[in-house]
DNA sequence: ACCTGAACACCGTTCAAGT
DNA sequence: ACCTGAACACCGTTCAAGT
């Protein structure tokens, strides 16, 4: 074992004081409009500093690397999508499959399109992020939201949901990802709102029983 | 206009002479190899020029920045991944919907599968690499033979198919990009090779009427 | 406990000089 | 027509000195 794969990209150290909590806070801020303004290729820790009105110095004070900069960003975006969708579940549940698969797709389509600058943003550095560990935590929570659900639904009853489910979760995921990344406008958005619910309906349906 | 967005992606000039057509292809060689043993990320232009065994200078005589290297890279294994396609399609084209869907992604996940090493790390980079022009190209290609593909069903009759077929070309590269980026093992594929014919025929079955 | 910024290392890219 | 490699610019990161 001897530590994570990612313990580089975790804070360096933990603000004590209120100025620190300040500065911390400051420096995420600041790497979100650079990423908004400037894109996270050109994304610079210079420029970082300078919107945050502190040194490079203080900047590596707290974060070991570039890398655990944009980490910590992306774990709070994945933090509020994780909790929307949970909260999504939660209405949801006991409601037949239809309306759970529909009402679930929507959700998490809201949640992205709401923050879609961002979404775009982050879904383009995921590869030189290292975020292996944060995608896995984020899958296993969506899949444990699902599971829930669809164990809930009120008129059907899912066979093999230890394979069904991993595979709703990624149809969800993968689909919507996909169709940011191709920059995709309201209209292919608006198909995929209601095809990809129909996707998922129709594989769902196929692999369950009347309950 | 006044010239595509990714002319600074092309190749600089075109060899004219045998001894600069072997120097471009070791340099598109090596940058495969440096790709697979130093990752992405760690891609050095240095690197590449080395082991193709010229000099830096040699290297930016024919590609304008690391960038277009890259991008020659993708090039050619999406050049790759279509034209197996297309074969695929032809194969499959007037047999059943439930024939033609296994076979497809069947066929698809083979071609991924066979050079999965630089299909990871070709992933790994497509953010970096301003490929839009060359996903786009790839996309309308796959849809364009899963068009004629559909048409030739035997049994159905697809409804939409300016809808579906988008959905079941992004269902198709999207499911399988995305368990390939989460280092998906043996397990996985083959779950994936089941499951993603089932959603898709699913869904297609929905979208169609008989023929 | 926290902050600063000059200095260092590394890498992408150029260009004057060569064959 | 093609090749070379020293030189330049830029950016991530460190660390000795400050409050």
């Amino acid at each position: 074992m001897a530590g994570s794969v990612s313990d580089h990209l975790k804070p360096r150290k933990t603000p004590r004081q209120q100025r620190s909590v300040m500065t911390v806070r400051a420096i995420t801020e600041a790497t979100i409009q650079v990423l908004l303004v400037r894109g996270a290729a050109r994304l610079t820790t210079t420029d970082v500093a300078q919107r945050a009105g502190v040194s490079i110095g203080t900047l590596y004070q707290y974060f070991p690397n570039k890398g655990a900069l944009l980490h910590a960003v992306l774990e709070q975006h994945l933090e509020m999508i994780g909790a929307a969708f949970e909260a999504s579940a939660k209405r949801h549940r006991g409601r037949t499959l239809a309306e759970i698969t529909e009402g679930m797709v929507a959700d998490y389509l809201d949640a992205k399109i709401a923050n879609l600058d961002i979404s775009r943003a982050l879904y383009r550095m995921l590869p030189d992020l290292d975020a292996g560990d944060l995608q896995k935590a984020m899958a296993s929570r969506i899949e444990q939201a699902l599971g829930m659900l669809m164990e809930s639904a009120s008129d059907k009853l899912l066979e093999r949901p230890e394979d069904v489910v991993p595979m709703v979760r990624m149809l969800l995921t993968g689909m919507v990802r996909a169709t940011i990344e191709e920059q995709g406008g309201p209209s292919e958005i608006a198909r995929l709102r209601s095809e990809l619910s129909a996707m998922a309906l129709a594989y769902l349906q196929a692999s369950s029983v009347a309950a």
